[in-house]
DNA sequence: CAAGTTATTATACACTTGAATAATAACGGC
DNA sequence: GCCGTTATTATTCAAGTGTATAATAACTTG
């Protein structure tokens, strides 16, 4: 984020000897940034348009230093995956508050942006896609998957209880299941075409089918 | 289907001035061969690993012939969109029977294979992951999803007449909108990780989950 | 402020890509 | 059975690919 514009800060060149100048990121901070326009490049140009030149070429640097932190490109994109996992996940995982809050807060974020927007989508699309030639970016998948929903299984335990149907927990993951499809069903939906829909509509959808498939309301 | 063994009917060669023998195809099989291989490159090495020699490869012809069907490998590309989409929703909109089973028959044919396989969610997903990159794929895209949720709306409607609950088209707009995002996400995962749910799971849920949802039971 | 370390640039390389071209083998009509 | 049409092959091309390497500018340490 520091000084991206190195694309205008070239020097005269060419004459004589000298080189483009250029900026020490600190610590860590490029690596963030080369991920970070790595995710820009398949989200707006696919995957095969996110290049080792162009992605270089939006974080401000040359194409070489990509190798520089990374053994190679794949490598690199494979972290970067993890990094949109984490940024789909981290924000539901962290809901506050009494049960039935949680449980509502849950829903509301993962159908809002910044976790519905068409930029979250392509990007998980992407991924998805090399599930099957990939095995590390299929392992990668299965653990956010999995952590996903048990925390939408742990939310629904606490919900049950508060309400006074404390439920197994066999019946909270058949459950958190349907329910996280459900989810994600409408949240991929909502980011492709979110215009086919009205505003707030998918939450308030998404809240009374909740309700109908636990047989609870929600709110008090 | 007819005649792909060309690699092995490769004559002499490199000798003389003859070139390795073919098989002219009928009218717009070639075409659909292409098509099919290239779906199969999709979804086997990702959309970057479909170029147009391997995509050639798998057809059993050379490279050059790409061009002599489609004006570009994108157009190719797309056309082969088509073909997913309708493969994934023309089995789903030919049920038939009466309303209950009508409906249960939907949700059942879209979690059992064929639609529901890894070969159909990688495609999806590739192209899923070029809505952003290409309009023509996003119109595409468009269309199926409306054609498909609109079978699911006509079919909810009717299954809520034939059980004496008439609902308006706001309600059954509603409903569909809930279940076609609980099909597609029980799909999405069943597809991707199939052995983290016990057989016939996924179908078991969503008969339930549609039930609540309706708040009907689906069997006589 | 000098010396050493390394993050960054510039360039080169071998290879793949989609596309264009010309030659030719296969087939249909007579 | 020959001939014209065209589907198919073989080959070429320029542009783009990921990676390797050497030079160098920026920072760190003393």
């Amino acid at each position: 984020m520091a000084c991206n514009d190195a694309a205008s800060s070239r020097q005269a060149w060419g004459a004589g000897v000298s080189r483009r100048s250029f900026h020490r990121a600190p610590e860590g901070e490029r690596r963030q940034e080369l991920i970070e326009a790595t995710l820009d490049c398949i989200s707006e140009l696919g995957l095969k348009g996110a290049t080792v030149r162009q992605i270089a070429m939006r974080a401000g640097v040359t194409a070489g230093l990509v190798r520089h932190y990374f053994d190679s490109k794949d490598q690199m994109i494979a972290e970067a995956y993890r990094n949109v996992i984490a940024s789909l996940t981290d924000k539901a995982k962290n809901v506050e508050g009494d049960p039935a809050t949680r449980l509502k807060d849950f829903i509301a974020i993962n159908l809002t942006e910044p976790v519905a927007d068409s930029r979250s989508v392509s990007l998980w699309a992407a991924f998805i896609s090399q599930v099957r030639v990939d095995p590390a970016l299929a392992e990668i998948h299965r653990e956010g998957y999995l952590a996903f929903r048990d925390a939408l299984q742990g939310l629904l335990s606490d919900f049950l209880a508060a309400k006074g149907r404390p439920a197994s927990a066999e019946v909270c993951r058949r459950h958190a299941i349907a329910i996280n499809g459900l989810v994600d069903g409408l949240w991929v939906e909502g980011c492709l075409a979110g215009d086919l829909f009205r505003e707030g509509e998918l939450i308030s959808i998404a809240m009374a089918s909740v309700e109908a498939l636990l047989g609870l309301p929600i709110e008090e």
